[in-house]
RNA sequence: GGGCCGAUGGCUUAGGGGUAUAGCGCCACGUUCGCAACGUGGAUGUCGAGGGUUCGAUUCCCUCUCGGUCCA
């Protein structure tokens, strides 16, 4: 390093861990991890200049700019073009592209500076405690390619000397750097760490080597990352005791007053000095807040007046500004993936808020946040609002999330058994930590995850079927040409039931559109599928000769059919998102001739009116005839011009991307094939949406010729069920009337019948028969004028007024017989109503049961009707 | 895609092969100068839809729809 040697550095080696380290302080024998005046700039910064965390980016930015640097805008938090992040971890994964196996990386310019958002997970029990751990945080990228624009080693830490030194104004005594080698993503290189007082505030790797230690060769690209953070740097010149007081702007001391805090600077620097040296001494956090508490000697009415409301404080700010930035990028709270990160913590920020009795308001700390951060990214006021949305969605689902886990607790008799543990958990969602929290458990039994993972034993993923393809060439792709829907081809491989041709115009399954239909040499197709770039054909008969000419036919219409709703995917995809929101991205989408689906990220089931209004937008779209442009483009061109945006499809594994554009609605990466122009679509029309999954909304829709055919059938069925509604209301109205009969009817007969004191009476074809004293009374009727309510009814009140009376009304129902018996109070323990329906229900062939006061029963023998009452009058009157 | 749970008046719900529970709300009347409170009474609940078993299904079985939830 020329550098060293012009100002005189000094290597060393750590008296404690042995790493070798450069410095200018002839005491220093340590590394900065072992050294003595770790974080001695708490309290105490080794620069007479103040840089909060916007300023302090103007400054990097600013030195940056003025040393031929680029400086270009973050990308997005959450990580679109790698299927194995879900969110952006470090600034050189913006350049990273991964192309089968092997990372290349794509500079949108040379050299370059970068302020990106990181989101890290890994240690969210630090955040808010330790004074220096954030879930999301500013990474400096600095980045070179050695060539004519870039520069190598020396070059780097020139440049990163002079930033500390120059523009932040630190002695360059006070800057220790530190040899190291950094591994990761199959390739590493050395590094240089600096740090001032303890603190790292960057490392500067230089990547130049494929593979392992073991097993190495040279790169082909060789690749300056160098990743500082900004908090750090605003930090070492503020001197506050935690980096959360210099980072977030107004809202730390807004909510510090407003929770009433009284924050004693002799306290809290001494205390967060001793959290930050603990920290490097020991594994477990509670171990060093404990041995904190005890050097600096601070009672327990201290740590819980000020302390341990501030750790809230810096958690609550830190996750809603994760929140901000990864809502902002289209990542939404959810029980799947990356998104079940961003749930836990604003379940965090709420349960803190909860513990701690801390009232505030959650949208008036983004609005702050965001005035504050759009400094540095002005990008955040366009999502503004439905970052609040989101968030005040999510504290309503938490709510009520809550209130139904305490319902089902509060109704658990007993100590659940591991399988109700399970069941509570699978189906309920109530989970064993809620448990244990709620005290219903004492401790999570240890099989429960054994047997919760036993019961979701992944089935066997099919198995790719591996064609021998080697040597073939790549297939010419006429769909993207001229598409015919006739050609000749001549057949370059065939084996099996498979053909490869050396030009197709059949479109291979492939971004959700099902692959075409039609034949080869008269042979019909059932598959198309793509193996890099080579087209594969599975046909139904004997395959064709190798070096044949085939003539093929693609079914024009199944084609025009997927292309529609392919287009029509798109068009629905843009409607949403101007409907509902910003969040709204393309989860998947599957094409089929008559049918097609789209699978979008939202919070909520979509209600009829949303449906109606994307439907009307994306008709709108239709009803515009816009053109749909198709363009190739370099994939770094095309991420700076349109932004992430494009990946709606997901990753798109090639350097040259097809832009399809409509308008300016709608632009995406895309490989399928489309329309010419909207007007071709006709109609969209949605036919069903549902909630695949949390988080994830699935609409399903037709367009063309299908969509007017659904049109029509639907106007049918509609009329249909509107007779068979009218049908039923006049049955509703029969049955209405039938009651009310009976309800006037029952008091008038009623009366009349108990007006017979002695003998038989008939009233209306029910027939009184009284009995000598202390015998039965008998009421019975057999007309069919009367139904099982008026029967019903009538018992009851007759049986009301004479308890030694049993009456029994048998009626034809349909095809059926039924009876229907009551018993009197005083009667029906030697008259029981229910053997006495047994009796004649068996003599009507059917069967009959109830309660000795009342029962009812039935059969199918309706000549046995006159039989029945007689069996009936033996049964009571003996 | 799979598993589990659920669907009963406007709302919350009990129940379970044989008259469908209760609370709140609502309406009417009474008490009151009026309100609240109280008292009395009232309501068109096809017990999610369709099929099966049965004399009889809201209840049991099957299919479907919708909702919840968990796992991929």
């Amino acid at each position: 390093m020329n550098l060293f040697e012009d100002q005189g550095f000094e290597r060393r080696s750590c008296k404690t861990c042995n790493r070798y380290f450069w410095t200018l302080d002839a005491e220093r024998e340590k590394c900065p991890d072992h050294s003595d005046d770790t974080y001695s700039f708490i309290g105490d910064p080794p620069t007479s200049k103040r840089f909060d965390y916007t300023q302090s980016w103007k400054e990097v930015e600013s030195f940056f700019v003025k040393n031929n640097h680029t400086s270009i805008n973050r990308y997005p938090v959450v990580c679109r073009w790698r299927d194995d992040l879900y969110f952006t971890i470090a600034s050189i994964v913006d350049f990273q592209r991964v192309m089968g196996s092997k990372v290349i990386f794509e500079f949108p310019a040379n050299p370059l500076v970068v302020p990106q958002t990181c989101l890290r997970f890994k240690d969210l029990e630090n955040v808010g405690v330790t004074g220096r751990h954030f879930s999301s945080f500013c990474m400096i990228g600095q980045h070179s390619i050695p060539n004519e624009n870039g520069y190598w080693k020396d070059e780097c830490v020139n440049l990163d000397f002079n930033l500390l030194t120059q523009q932040f104004g630190i002695a360059k005594k006070e800057i220790t750097f530190v040899e190291d080698v950094w591994e990761g993503g199959g390739s590493f290189g050395s590094s240089l760490e600096y740090f001032v007082r303890g603190l790292e505030l960057g490392n500067a790797v230089f990547t130049e080597f494929q593979g392992d230690l073991s097993n190495y060769k040279t790169l082909d690209q060789r690749i300056i990352d160098m990743g500082a953070g900004l908090e750090r740097f605003a930090w070492i010149t503020m001197g506050t005791p935690t980096a959360y007081d210099c980072c977030f702007g107004p809202i730390t001391q807004k909510l510090i007053q407003n929770a009433g805090i009284d924050t004693d600077s002799s306290i809290l620097v001494p205390y967060f000095t001793e959290i930050a040296k603990n920290l490097e001494l020991y594994e477990d956090l509670s171990h060093v807040r404990k041995n904190a508490i005890k050097t600096t000697g601070l009672s327990d009415e201290q740590i819980n007046r000020i302390i341990t409301p501030l750790e809230g404080i810096y958690l609550i700010i830190d996750h809603i500004r994760t929140l901000i930035f990864a809502i902002s990028d289209g990542a939404l709270p959810s029980n799947v993936g990356g998104g079940y990160n961003l749930r836990i913590m604003l379940r965090r920020i709420v349960s803190t808020m909860d513990r701690l009795k801390l009232k505030f308001d959650l949208n008036e700390i983004i609005d702050i946040q965001i005035d504050y951060l759009k400094n540095t990214y002005p990008e955040l006021e366009k999502t503004r609002e439905d970052v609040k949305e989101i968030i005040s969605i999510e504290t309503g689902r938490y709510d009520s999330s809550k209130q139904r886990m305490q319902k089902i607790v509060s109704k658990l008799d007993k100590e659940p058994k591991v399988e109700d543990l399970i069941t509570l958990y699978e189906s309920d969602g109530v989970t064993p930590e809620y448990l244990k929290e709620m005290k219903v458990i004492s401790e999570i039994p240890s099989t429960f995850y054994a047997k919760l993972s036993d019961l979701h034993q992944s089935k066997k993923q099919k198995e790719q079927v591996n064609l021998p393809l080697e040597g073939i060439p790549d297939t010419e792709l006429l769909f993207y040409g001229d598409d015919p829907r006739e050609f000749d081809a001549e057949v370059l491989k065939s084996f099996e039931n498979f053909v490869i041709l050396d030009k197709t115009a059949f479109y291979a399954r492939g971004g959700g559109q099902e692959p075409d239909k039609g034949d080869i040499g008269g042979q019909e197709i059932m598959d198309i599928t793509k193996h890099g770039n080579i087209i594969v054909h599975e046909i139904k008969g004997d395959v064709p000769k190798e070096g044949d000419t085939v003539s093929c036919t693609v079914d024009a219409k199944r084609r025009d059919g997927i292309t529609k709703n392919h287009t029509s995917t798109h068009i629905i995809n843009t409607s949403a998102r101007s409907v509902l929101g910003s969040w709204v991205w393309q989860h998947s989408a599957f094409k089929e001739e008559d049918h097609a689906r789209l699978d979008i990220t939202h919070h909520s089931a979509l209600t009829n009116d949303d449906v109606k209004k994307i439907e009307d937008a994306a008709n709108s779209i239709i009803g515009k005839s816009i053109p749909v442009k198709i363009e190739n483009f370099d994939r770094g061109t095309a991420e700076q011009k349109y932004g992430f945006r494009i990946y709606q499809g997901g990753v798109v594994p090639v350097k040259s991307v097809r832009i399809v554009s409509i308008g300016d609605l709608d632009i995406e990466a895309c490989g399928g094939t489309h329309v010419a122009n909207t007007s071709d679509i006709e109609q969209i029309k949605i036919t069903k949406t549902k909630r695949i999954q949390d988080g994830v909304v699935r609409i399903e829709f037709v367009s063309g010729d299908s969509a007017k055919e659904f049109v029509k059938k639907k106007q049918q069925d509609s009329e249909s069920k509107e007779k068979e509604e009218k049908m039923k209301e006049e049955e509703k109205g029969k049955r209405i009337e039938q009651r009310q009969l009976a309800k006037e009817r029952i008091p008038v007969i009623a009366k009349s019948l108990l007006e017979c004191k002695q003998g038989t009476i008939t009233v209306d074809d029910i027939t009184m028969k009284l009995a000598a004293s202390g015998k039965a009374n008998f009421c019975y009727s057999t007309s069919d004028n009367y139904d099982d309510v008026f029967h019903i009814g009538l018992g009851e009140v007759l049986c009301k007024a004479d308890p030694k009376l049993v009456y029994c009304g048998l009626f034809e129902q349909g095809e059926k017989i039924r009876v229907i018996v009551y018993s009197g109070e005083n009667i029906s323990k030697e008259k029981s109503a229910g053997e006495i329906v047994k009796s004649i229900s068996q003599i009507l062939g059917g069967a009959g049961g109830g309660s000795p006061k009342f029962a009812q029963g039935g059969g199918i023998n309706k000549s046995k009707k006159e039989d029945a009452i007689k069996n009936a009058k033996s049964m009571i009157i003996e």
